[in-house]
DNA sequence: GAGTAGTTGCAATTCGTTCGCAAGTGGCTT
DNA sequence: AAGCCACTTGCGAACGAATTGCAACTACTC
């Protein structure tokens, strides 16, 4: 990461490591909850400072946020981002699926609508099998 | 809309039936716009009022949110929910494409998972041609 | 080792949304 | 047509998540 910051005249500081790897641990994770993985190393820590590292980190791509659902952002590791998420309206529970699953989709909504989806970064939103068999 | 709500218990006051008729009128809208037009014929409404019957519209069945961006919610009415939305990361634009070009990624999803996909509450996040052809 | 620009912590602020409560009003009942 | 009661409204306060301004701090360049 040293490389991607000081190419930019960005700083490699104690946080913003400690975000980085807080990020990398958790697989997806909300600002929040980064803060307090980081604060076991660096108690200290301001969630504003999580939220501004968040972004450079961002901006440098180290990092992606996607959505999962009513609130906030999560963050993941650039190198993570190779599944979709699959989270339940009913129960709340986020799985995972394939990216290959929406190869397709993607294609014809490219024909089609020259759109480029990036399927990583909205949550697929439905019903989880749990939750179908319980109706 | 009367026997949807009466049937419930709920009533059919002025300040429900114009937030019925903005969200018609409006296609998809935040709450803050839809308060706007309601204003138009009701000057007084309250914004927790439309927050409100947005809620037990929605409830009832005359209304549907989702989820276009890092916002909040929009919503449509629910005789519109025919489509689903591409919305452009760069931009911000938001298109709309058919429900049948996401047929075939729902039911692989169903086969593979078990999960039965909601494809319009989540928009669909991507870029769009135009920016596209400007990069 | 000194200087400078990027960074941090803190507190205050913003934005969107929700809440409690008292006053108001639809709509069933008579 | 009038009354009653539960549902609604408006208002202000409160909320959580995210952002900002600013002074103190510190990583990095020379």
């Amino acid at each position: 990461m040293t490389d991607e910051l000081r190419d930019r005249g960005l700083r490699l500081t104690p946080q913003r490591e400690l975000v980085l790897a807080a990020v990398r641990e958790l697989g997806h994770a909300n600002p929040e909850e980064i803060a307090e993985v980081v604060r076991l190393k660096h108690p200290g820590i301001n969630l504003s400072t999580v939220y501004r590292n968040l972004e450079t980190l961002e901006n440098v791509g180290l990092v992606i946020h996607s959505h999962l659902g009513h609130g906030g952002a999560t963050y993941h590791a650039a190198e993570d981002i190779n599944h979709l998420h699959l989270v339940c309206g009913k129960c709340g529970s986020v799985g995972e699926a394939s990216i290959e699953t929406a190869a397709q989709f993607v294609n014809v909504i490219a024909d089609d609508y020259s759109f480029k989806t990036d399927v990583t970064h909205f949550a697929i939103h439905g019903t989880c099998s749990r939750c179908l068999e319980t109706l």
